[in-house]
Parts: C-alpha cells; sequence; structure tokens
DNA sequence: CTGAAAGCGCTTACAG
DNA sequence: CTGAAAGCGCTTACAG
C-alpha cells in the first residue's frame, strides 16, 4: 500500500496563500488572524485534509498533551466511573489520559517513574495513597514541578491537592442506620491497613459508635483487605463467635458479598441473622442477593472534579500556595440487607 | 520553584566527549557502537541523569511510541483482566496505552477518528466491533495502513486479524451441562443483536440445542442486551409464561444476575425452580447467591495475545497477507445456580 | 495583522 | 566505528 504523505503545515501554508506561522496562529489563536486570512486558512486546512502533528507540536511547546492517571487496580469495577468522569473531562480539552495500573505487570515505582520521566505527562492524577516518597521526590516530580493531583484516596504525608468522597459522613451514615433500626452489637470490617480510606473509614467508623452510644468491641473490628475472600474470611471467625455482632459495616462492597456469600453457604441468612452495609454501591450492589445497603459516593463527579483540578494546575503551571482539599458528599442507599436485630 | 532545565543529548555527548550521534547509537543500537565509547555514554547518561524526550525521538522518526485501546464500556468489570493483559505485554516493549471509552463522553466517532489523525497512535487494538467503516476506512487508517487489531470482539464486514476466545465452544458447553442434568426446556438470553459475540453465542446454542436433540423454541431466546436490567426484565416475562423453560443460558454473567435477583424477589429460588448459566465467569460469580454456574474466559492471556499480534504488525509495518484469527478455548466452571429440573 | 527565521531534542543516511 | 549536518513538523519571539 502506498504510504501517502500527511499534509502538513506548509501544505496549508501554500494552499492558504499565507505563511506557516500564519496557519499555526489561525488555528490555535483565531482571534490574533484577521478574519479574511482565517477564513482562507480554515478552508485550505479542510481542503487539504490537515491534522496537527502533536509531537511537534509538543516538542516545540516542550508539553506532552497526555496526563498520567495511576489506578491502583484496574480490576475493581468501583474505579470505572472515576475514570469515565476523568477521561471526559479531560478529552474535551484535547488531552489524552495514559493509565498506568500501579499493582500490575511491569507497573513497579520503576516503570512510574519512567513514564514520568521520559517527560511522557503534563500533570498525573493518583488514585493511589500509597504512591512512595521515591516517586514524588523524583526529579521529573519536585525539579520540573509536574502537578499532581490525588483522587478518592491521598498521600498521608504530603500537602497535595485532593478529592474526595466524605469517609466520615459515609462511617456516620451507616452506622446511625444500623443503630436507629436498633443494632447495639455492630462489627467493622475494614480494607488494608495501610490504606488511608481504610483508616479514616475505621477511626470514623469508632467515633460514630462512641457518639451514638453504642460500645466499641475491639474484636469485632476485622481486618481485610478490599477483597471478597477476605469478607468470607471474617464469615468464618463470626460463625465461631459466642458472643457475635448482629451488624456489620463493610469498608466496600465487595468485602460485604464475600460475607453475605460464605454466610449463606452455611444457612446463615443477610439480613434475619445479620445485617450487613456495604460502600461504594458498585452496580452489581442493587442486584446482590439481598439487595445490598451501602453507601453511595458520587464516582463520575468526583472524577471529573479531580481532573478539573489538575487542569487548573497544568495551565497554571502548578499550584501555588493554595492547596485544595475538596470534598464530595456521600449517601446512603438502604435496600435489604439491614432489619432491625 | 526553579525550572531546573532537563539534561538532553548534547549534554550527555559533552560529558562523554562525544558526538550527539554516537550517543543516539549507544543508547538505541549498543552492539552498532565501540565498546568503550559506550560505556562512556551510558556512564555519561546515568552521571547527568539523562532521559530520553520521546517527543523528539517520535517526531524524528515519525512514529509515536503509543497505541490506542478502543474499550466499549470501561465500566464493564469483564474487560479488566484483558486490559491489565494488553497493558503488561504493551508497556513492558515500552509502548504507551491510550486508552478511549467508545461508549462515552466526547468519544463519538469524531472523538476516536481525532485520535488517529492527530497520529497519536502507532497501531490499534479494538475490543469493540461495531467500529464504523468511517474509521476504518479514514484516511489516518487506510491510506497509512495503521495496524490494528481485533480483541474478544471482532468486525462482521472485514478481515482483520483478531484474537477471541471460543465462543461456539462456550455455548456447547452450557448447553451440554444443562442437557446433560436432564433438562430439555432450555432458554437463551441474548447480548444486542448488534453484536457479534451474540450472534455467535445466540447461533451457537441453538445448533447445540438441535445437535443434543433440544427442540429450539424461539420464544424462549429473549433479547438482552448485557445489562444487569436486561436480565431482570427477562425474569419478568418468565413469571408470566404459562410454558416455560426449565433452564436458561445468559449471553453473560450481569443478564443472569438480573435474571436471578429479580427472580428472587418474587420467591422463586435459582436452581430450584430455574437452572441458569452465565457467561465470562467475572469475579463476583463466584460469590454471587447462589454461586453462578458459568463459562470461563481465559481475559489476562487473551489480553496478552492480542497485545503480541498488533506488536508483530507495528513491527513488521503491517500484517502483509497472513491475517491471523486466534481461538482461545474456554471453560465450564459448574457452580450452584443449575441443577436436574 | 503577518512573515522570516530560529529552534524544540532527537535520529539517520552519508561520508570518512 | 564515528561525526557533521540535515531535518522531523511545528511555534513563537521579533521585527515590520
Amino acid at each position: 500500500m502506498e504510504q501517502e504523505a500527511a499534509p502538513k503545515i506548509t501544505d496549508v501554508a501554500r494552499v492558504a496563500g499565507v505563511s506557516t506561522a500564519t496557519v499555526s496562529r489561525a488555528l490555535s489563536k483565531p482571534e490574533t488572524v484577521a478574519k479574511q486570512t482565517r477564513e482562507a486558512v480554515l478552508a485550505a486546512a479542510a481542503e487539504t485534509g490537515y491534522r496537527i502533528n502533536l509531537a511537534a507540536r509538543n516538542l516545540r511547546r516542550r508539553s506532552t498533551g497526555a496526563i498520567v492517571l495511576l489506578v491502583p487496580n484496574l480490576g475493581n469495577p468501583f474505579f470505572s466511573q472515576i475514570l469515565a468522569g476523568i477521561e471526559s473531562t479531560l478529552s474535551s480539552r484535547g488531552l489524552s489520559t495514559l493509565m498506568v495500573d500501579t499493582k500490575h505487570s511491569g507497573s513497579g515505582d520503576e516503570f512510574i517513574l519512567d513514564y514520568l520521566h521520559h517527560s511522557r505527562a503534563d500533570g498525573i492524577i493518583s488514585l493511589d495513597g500509597s504512591l512512595p516518597p521515591s516517586i514524588l521526590n523524583s526529579p521529573g516530580m519536585a525539579a520540573e514541578n509536574l502537578p499532581i493531583v490525588f483522587g478518592c484516596e491521598w498521600l498521608q504525608n504530603g500537602h497535595y491537592p485532593s478529592v474526595r468522597a466524605n469517609n466520615e459522613q459515609g462511617a456516620l451514615l451507616a452506622i446511625e442506620h444500623l443503630a436507629s433500626l436498633g443494632h447495639s452489637n455492630i462489627g467493622y470490617i475494614n480494607g488494608p491497613d495501610e490504606n488511608v480510606l481504610s483508616q479514616v473509614r475505621k477511626a470514623s467508623t469508632k467515633r460514630a459508635l462512641k457518639d451514638r452510644g453504642v460500645p466499641v468491641r475491639e474484636d469485632w473490628f476485622f481486618a481485610g483487605d478490599f477483597t471478597l475472600e477476605s469478607g468470607a474470611s471474617v464469615a468464618r471467625k463470626w460463625m465461631k463467635m459466642e458472643d457475635r455482632p448482629s451488624a456489620i459495616f463493610c469498608a466496600n462492597d465487595e468485602i460485604a458479598f464475600g460475607l453475605i456469600s460464605e454466610l449463606h453457604q452455611s444457612g446463615i441468612r443477610v439480613p434475619d441473622q445479620l445485617s450487613v452495609i456495604g460502600y461504594d454501591d458498585i452496580d452489581i450492589a442493587k442486584r446482590y442477593i439481598p439487595a445490598l445497603t451501602t453507601i453511595w459516593q458520587p464516582r463520575f463527579e468526583l472524577g471529573q472534579t479531580v481532573a478539573e483540578l489538575l487542569l487548573k494546575g497544568v495551565t497554571d503551571g502548578g499550584f501555588g500556595d493554595t492547596i485544595q482539599v475538596k470534598t464530595l458528599p456521600v449517601r446512603l442507599i438502604i435496600r435489604q440487607s439491614t432489619s432491625a436485630p
């Protein structure tokens, strides 16, 4: 097949009868060019089928037109709506998204560092709060001041702009719901200990319990890791206990599914024998059996918001002294996995 | 913060005491350079902290170092493992992945065309078989002969390399399983009619039924669209029928969940009153209630395979006359949603 | 408002 | 095996 040369800016210039400088201006800053000229250029561009070569523009502008998106686990459906929100915002501004799964494949620190160092990006959105300092202190980041924004999760020991859902409110709503149903024996299954969301949800759960006058039983605060199996594992423990909680709040929906499913295998029914609340409201939650009571987060909006925040940093060449932390409200979705004890 | 200039190839050349041409060679084709020179260059690169500027390389080489990945719906957890497989393969070769959700946001044809035309990619992987011809016949594709490969789905009227799971085998395994359980009243819920997977699975289901001597009841072949709700909708129809199938094979797991969940709301139990088989074996399937019998596909491997296939096309500058279609085996996973009628 | 010219940071035939 | 030089396709101060 014949390799047809793509039209370039010189072709448009020739057809329009102007210089390449004028073509460039007419295309990127139309208002700086006389109307008549502009129209001639646009017509010439259409006629020749001109499409800009981004590598050339980026080289010249010393930008990349791309942002790196760090996702802890692409396999978790929780992220899909967030990704969609980010992508729609970014692409509407002509930026592309380079997705990197921080838990997968060649994606160790090395790999991520490479991405950043090879100047493949104008900025970074991280949905992973466990970014090692080696990354944040690397030349590509610190020295060149590459804007970074966190979404959902955030960095413990760092002061960066971020957007998150209101985790304190989520825990509060869950506990209030259980307590108002009459539960006074309430347990909790956490996500990974090192995860900021786990930490906040756990602490907020304890606080909500105390505020409500419900006893905090440390032996009913179970470890988990956001997986189905960690929920199942707690189910087995629960069944062996003599003194059991009558309701359990889970740090995410998957834990809740694992818990309910494992209990079901042994003939224990939710919510009859145990009330369960999840967190995230992933799609399947409303079609689980029983339909899962859970905490909804504005995932798409969160994605949009974090993208907009980053965009601002990219445009302004950094965030200056105003490090914004935006918190979005959550909602309790009452379904069928909770009832009076 | 001071904008520290990134070291470039001239800096390395100066430190190593050679020309930029030699630095370039030592870095990309080490074997063409004398050992001593090579080592001096490598040392100088390390000393200066040199990282290549990809925009410059790509401009010069007329390549992009990126491939575009077209995904029908990032929100569907089915794709996550496939994405992981693609990404790991591509990134190990130093290529980045530009993910485009074909169903979302600004991602109409226009948007995708833009991606391709702006020469943002060296190749395309599409997990979407409904790519309009306008895209495939666009200048960026046809004239420049951009390599494209399909994964999972494929194009009806086009002859492109592709990797897919064995859908015929999947339908056969499902029907054999139901028939061997003693079912002779078997229904089917399809995905979207225009989808190639739907078409193949439906046709294969009919064929398997015939081969097995089980009557094909057109009124038991339901329309669906791969969503939870389309499964729920069939549940409502099923409940109103006088003459009902005793088993239903669903074109994906989500349809099965919607079906089972809606039946459950009305007190109808699976598999006691209806056996259900899904397709895909997404993570939650084994923790659904009941655990879902389904068809497993080698998703990660499929992702790797499709990426390797594309890589070959990129390296060879096209696929020539050998258009490969690879078919991967599937497996029946028997769990608790199926039983004798 | 427009153009000539320099230059972004690489790579690669070409010559030696 | 190595270097001088051209050039990938744009953008942008500068001058007019």
